[in-house]
DNA sequence: TATATTTAAGACAATTAACTCTTAAATAGA
DNA sequence: TCTATTTAAGAGTTAATTGTCTTAAATATA
């Protein structure tokens, strides 16, 4: 698989979060709840991202999670190096250590392009667009598509 | 990691395979030892690839594993589906179940592009072929480039 | 036929990823 | 101040992947 579970759990997370009111908390078990992931498991996750500070946290009645600043403006792909680290975008397709253009491997430069669109998808635009996109087409951040934007 | 290890241990064996003469059987052995693979895992896998008739294998002295006609024909695109099966071709990039042009993700159309890409990367051509351009090209299949094309 | 060589098969162990549970710390509000 | 709510932190569990080891089966050659 291109991203770990950690990762896309993450980032539907991020997606949620970015469709949710400004400077509201949103507490970590309503979206584990509306996006049917383990709560604890979820909770771990997104201490990552607090930890990264594209997230902010509060602890006590009314706390919750939500973007920072820094996390409106940042991209799935800010989300998915917080998570999976940098490893897809600039290790070999076949694991060598020492590829590169000098002594490539057979993939190297399809690869190279490959994971460029990769990093393009998934930079194309930050979370607060991608929210507004998202209410605009319905897409979808659940497996039964249950989720409504606001 | 786009691949699994099990996946990029095969296609590394099915290229070394790809660069030796025609109708030789090649040792597990040679090849785990060239490509240092363990040989117990190698072995394992290349029997993935033989139950897929990719690979012929031979038992005894003299014996080992070579390309069938059909695997000379095959493309690193057969050996990735035989090993890592055809999920990433056809799984939504953040594993919604439901996910389609009907109710998309965010990242679906995205990911769609982005994944046929990764399927022309792999099928750009046969392990024949790209057995002559890693000749050509001194292409790297080993970690530190020790492997030289026959 | 006996022996050495090789893959096949399956049990087992180690590592990593995925997930669960418990307790602690912070905080709002009664 | 007390209680309920919420995240933080860390230990523990389960499942999947990766890797190891042993034995069996096939076969060439002496």
């Amino acid at each position: 698989m291109l991203l770990s579970k950690s990762c896309v759990y993450g980032l539907r997370a991020s997606l949620y979060l970015a469709s949710r009111a400004e400077q509201e908390y949103t507490s970590i078990r309503e979206i584990s709840e509306e996006l049917e992931i383990s709560f604890h498991f979820l909770t771990k996750i997104l201490q990552q991202l607090t930890a990264d500070s594209l997230m902010e946290s509060y602890k006590g009645p009314n706390g919750g999670i939500r973007l920072s600043e820094k996390g409106k403006k940042a991209t799935l792909l800010d989300v998915v190096i917080a998570i999976d680290g940098p490893g897809l975008f600039t290790q070999c397709a076949l694991g060598l250590p020492g590829c590169g253009s000098s002594a490539p491997c057979p993939l190297h430069d399809s690869w190279l392009t490959v994971r460029e669109s990769i990093k393009e998808m998934l930079e194309r635009t930050d979370l607060k667009h991608l929210a507004r996109e998202g209410r605009a087409n319905k897409f979808r951040i659940t497996a039964d598509g249950s989720f409504a934007w606001q």
